[in-house]
DNA sequence: GCTGGTTTGAGTAACGTTTTACGAATGTTG
DNA sequence: CAACATTCGTAAAACGTTACTCAAACCAGC
């Protein structure tokens, strides 16, 4: 089990090629001035030697081929989705997709893993609903190419894709009003911070149900907790704990919808015959035969082809003015919805 | 907008404090010789520039801080468990951790994530269940520490952390023979090659569940597909168009089980009265009210923070020998299993 | 006050790549 | 055939950090 041998470098191919360095280096970035025949040379003695390019060294003159995707919460089935369209867009490239878990959602957090994949050369960053600051973020697209996925407001610096989160509220509230429900509840991931008010697509959705409420002449009830399945689980026992029920509950998340079920599985209650969930996202849980829940479906995938797509446009021409990119969700009716009992 | 100010180096820092860039690096590093007086300087520096150090520059010379973690497939809601353990290891330290997505979990695919984390000068790598063949592993070992999770197989080059899946698979059969079934079905993931035949969770678990049906006096009846929800979707679906049904599935993981609910809640059939279900992970899913699901817990987060604290070890001591850990599961019975029907 | 040892800090050469500038062929035009 | 583009390839200088070598400053003990 001998100490591995040395890396092999860009000089051992230009050695092997008998060429200079200069040229493996130019066929490696399909650079201008390089003849057929020295390129066919120059590959066949990197694949002789199993040549890797070090994207250490690469990280201190260009590029490190490296895209970073900061996520979140692991646990939440929509994210994997985003990840696949980035996937569908990156597979084909030379881009690798590294991860940024940030599980313990604090803006801290969160700002130290952004910073790591910044010091860490990344050639551009996709955000995944971050909760830093405007500011920072806007300092964040200055140093390394951005596109935030899932937070509203426009900006000069990054790109954002975004479902229509007002449409998509109103979607669900429409559906449950049609059924003849009068007293909706909304579980929401809970939100002080003014900007992020603005910005954030779990307040743009309570927004979004507050309004479409309105319009349907009911009123808004509205349980504050998080986007998780605990805060699922507690939103949906303060509803319970209360004298009168809800007859239809509308979680901000599928996730979260999943802790609502739970909670309302151990008081007893059936769905949709007692009360009826509604989540948002139609993660392939929502899509489960036991589950079954009726969810907005904002194609994530989608979503995170498009931000691939911007983030690889912004690589190539930073200057480019900036994209803000709008998807409607569509209502998928499943069995955790019906009439309210009568 | 002006294009961002050039980046913060370690000169600067060294020329803002008034020592030489050798003595900064050295504080950094927290190394052998340096006064308080002058640590104190040089954080100050550091602190009111904002410097960061640079990954790549790093890289070329010593350490990145960086371990990467391969994730076969972010859908499976038992990896979030091991990466919580992992962070719980590395939260406090100066290693950040970044993760290797593989969704499309082939040899070539994940040998690529793989790659690619070694190109990026990780400190080390913890794979979580790789396909890759064994000579791999061991040559990937020889570049960078590494710590292999949920894959069998003693080696003199990484480290393993993996569960006892033949007692694992021995719980469920023992707890289901018990109830009373004869007619108990498994679903695995397929497997051919022989060396993963010896290594490979799946390949154990079902190897113990043969096992120790033949302990019990009973006939294996295995079905192969994949360790996916489609898998467990597949594999119920083939079971369902037998002439004569087993009384309880083993599905070889909790996100089989997803796809066995599915397809027998399609089939109309309940659970646990008509059939029982029991799958593996202890997942949060399983957990879920409205699933309830007999499983067994394989403890995915002291699994992760023992991967991660063996590749700290490592990364101090290349030298030290490997070690092999195993952790024995427990069976955490829930509603999903019964006796069969009379 | 000198010796010998220990701290403390500085100077400098890598590390592997890209980039800029430039020379040597080769082809093209008047 | 001279003058000039064009193409191909090379040399050398960064990039930001760490590790190695070594000098200066300091401290005992005689």
């Amino acid at each position: 089990m001998q100490p591995q041998s040395r890396r092999i470098t860009i000089v051992d191919v230009a050695r092997h090629a008998q060429v200079s360095t200069t040229a493996v280096s130019k066929v490696l970035r399909n650079a201008y001035g390089t003849s057929p025949t020295m390129r066919a040379k120059v590959q066949a003695s990197i694949a002789e030697l199993g040549y890797r390019p070090h994207a250490g060294a690469r990280a201190m003159r260009g590029q490190t081929y490296t895209v970073g995707v900061l996520v979140p919460d692991l646990r939440n089935p929509f994210f994997p989705d985003i990840l696949d369209g980035v996937d569908d867009q990156l597979r084909d490239t030379d881009y690798q997709v590294l991860l940024g878990p940030s599980h313990c959602n604090g803006e801290r957090a969160e700002a130290r893993v952004i910073d790591a994949m910044i010091d860490r050369g990344m050639d551009g960053v996709v955000l995944i609903a971050p909760v830093v600051p405007r500011p920072h973020l806007e300092r964040i697209a200055r140093m390394v190419p951005t596109v935030v996925v899932g937070r509203h407001g426009r900006s000069t610096a990054y790109d954002t894709v975004a479902d229509d989160d007002t449409a998509g509220a109103a979607l669900i509230v429409d559906h449950l009003a049609g059924l003849g429900h009068r007293h909706i509840a909304h579980i929401e991931h809970h939100e002080t911070n003014p900007i992020r008010l603005a910005e954030m697509p779990n307040a743009i959705r309570a927004e979004g149900y507050r309004a479409a409420m309105q319009a349907h002449g009911l009123d808004p009830d509205i349980v504050s907790t998080s986007y998780t399945r605990d805060g699922g689980y507690l939103g949906a026992q303060q509803l319970l704990a209360r004298s009168r029920l809800p007859t239809a509950i509308f979680a901000g998340a599928d996730v979260v919808a999943m802790g609502v079920l739970e909670a309302l599985t151990e008081a007893g209650l059936s769905v949709p015959g007692d009360i009826s969930v509604a989540g948002y996202d139609n993660t392939a849980f929502a899509a489960l035969g036991p589950i079954s829940l009726t969810s907005v479906d904002q194609a994530g995938r989608h979503i995170g082809g498009t931000a691939a797509r911007l983030l690889l446009d912004r690589i190539a021409d930073r200057e480019r003015p900036t994209a803000q990119v709008k998807l409607s969700p569509t209502l998928v009716v499943r069995h955790s919805t019906a009439a309210p009992p009568a």
